[in-house]
DNA sequence: TATGAATGAGTATTCATTCAT
DNA sequence: CATGAATGAATACTCATTCAT
């Protein structure tokens, strides 16, 4: 068999490797993630996994980098034609509900404040020339906003980052309690931007 | 005589197991945390450990609950004679400057979402009757607020909360995020508050 | 306090405790006896027991012991009045009868050959100057059946022995085999008489 | 080739935890079993131990199982042209002799009423369809001597538990009592025969 | 008399990892 | 490529026992 073929098929397996960690990590919690358990929901064994990756935390760490990837390109892009606190109500308000669909993705994934994974996803503490994904958005939403004259003038980077931040935290919380209604989690949040939008404005 | 000495030597001793609990939690995340290396740390062996604490279980909860204790005591009490709003701000920033000098402390304890401690601290699902003491402050001084005029009519207990976990988020990210300096913390603590007086404002 | 008061009060513990080994025993079987559960279920801590028996194999024969004897007293004595084999068949099914109606005991006490405990309840291995309590009385209903000439002449030691381990026989499996129903018990006895006393017949 | 002798290989270690597990269980009792008891006698550590074996519990089950197996199959077949009552007689004789000569092994596997193996050797709760092979053959050949007029008529299946239980206490007790002399039990042995048969004769 | 503290030895079990094959 | 064997180091937990008080 040819060198690309198994080249090919090696890195296939690598994938699913990830793939077969992810779903232990979201079905059954992250500490049940052992290298036997992954290898064994394959249908192989342990040592498998060391020709893929070096130790048990690698594996790890992609994984969890990976989930949580997916996680973010689930966030529905927003259809065009919206005023900018429309484009900012919608976008946040399609991650959550779309978050809040499988929670236990964010408590795995995005709450885990694993190390290695934590300084990839920085929000708060980038440069403006290096901006996370996240944020990107917000701050071009803002800023439209000001020139258009809804929002009042302000610096747009730190706007955009308490902006993010104070919906990262409703969403948090949205998350950890798991006994908000589903009226009181729509109050919540439409509560959250008014107050946030007005707070904005110009 | 004997009896009391001996009943104080005893509750020393558990405060003592749960100190050194708190520090390894601290010191070495809550992975780090076993009926032997609490022991150990003490120079004793494991099996005392179960004189005092049912099982790790209750170790680990014990620990963690009085971790938080801890730091929620740490929020420096607001003098009198503030506006309502500067009321907010103050007690805020007073917490989170204490949160960020022992900032490990808040990872590893208002991180933890470890499930028994978990459910007493919810701050979104409480009923009114049974607020939770975080919360309890911020609907108090919002009422007072609105009384005033300062600001605006709205459903206070909803409010709060949104208040309350938009700093939330911001304490969270200024905790998990080591790299922003303190002119930009600064500068997003007051901007949050600025947003959010405003956004609730009459 | 008077010496002999005192001696009284310990002679009384002892026996408390044996009781409650007894009762440990009993109901959650033999392994459930630790020092510390027999001390706790009288509300006492473990080092109490050392005062009363040098080990815990000391307090575990002395239990066994004593549960063992009780479990025989209960066997029912029988009237007068009968005919030899009537007061052969008789005095077994009551025992039977009453045995059966604490199975468990009889599993943990008769059923555990607990070393020390054995050589106290030979039943074949005695001299004929020493025989069994349980014994004696098969031995002597024998001798009278033979007198009577209602058995044939034989050796009423040797006949007495097997009759006993014949019984002993079908009792043990009587009481470890829980899925045997009344009528069949019944049948199962009633024909092992029949089989025995027209064996032992003239 | 390499697969096939791996897997002797294997089915041959399994083998020998299982022979150790055994040999543990004669010489030092059942509750010196232990995962690593088992494993040091072999040389290895314990872990290995649950590569061939789920727990403790399945070794033990196991260990038990094939133990009381062996044994059993120590019975002496028995040979042609016999009476009946030779025949049980002869067959009974044999398979006690062969057990005293082994008598801890019985004291550990035939009285060690392990919940699991116990329901696999019932012989009173059978049905008719499911007789257990020790019993099956006393069956057959108290038939045959209802059939052959040497013994009365009776029912058979109940007549032949009754033989068996009453041979099993005999053979209990001579277990459990060392200090019968060959020539007392011979006696006992034939003295039980001889009223037992006698009991079933026409 | 009775206790609390403390321990050492032991239990079953899990896991990451290595290595020869 | 993949495995089975094997291990060392953990883990939580239990228990009998001792000793000072």
């Amino acid at each position: 068999m040819s060198n690309a073929r198994q080249r090919r098929h090696s890195e296939e397996l690598r994938g699913r490797i990830l793939e077969n960690a992810q779903e232990i990590i979201l079905e059954e919690g992250i500490e049940a993630l052992s290298v036997r358990s992954v290898a064994g929901k394959m249908g192989y064994t342990a040592p498998i996994i060391y020709h893929y990756f070096r130790d048990k935390n690698e594996l790890l760490s992609c994984a969890i980098r990976e989930g949580y990837r997916k996680i973010l390109a689930c966030a529905a892009p927003v259809e065009a034609g919206l005023t900018p606190d429309q484009e900012l109500r919608v976008s946040f308000k399609n991650f959550i509900d779309a978050a809040l669909q499988v929670p236990h993705a964010y408590k795995s994934f995005i709450l885990n404040f694993h190390s290695e994974l934590l300084a990839e996803n920085f929000v708060l503490s980038r440069s403006e020339s290096d901006e996370s994904q996240t944020l990107a958005k917000v701050i071009s939403t803002l800023t439209a906003g000001v020139e258009a004259g809804v929002f009042a003038p302000c610096d747009v980077q730190l706007t955009a980052k308490i902006f993010w931040s104070s919906m990262f935290g409703l969403f948090v919380r949205l998350i950890v309690e798991p006994h908000v209604s589903q009226d009181e989690r729509e109050a919540l949040i439409e509560r959250q931007f008014e107050v946030l939008i007005k707070g904005i404005s110009a």
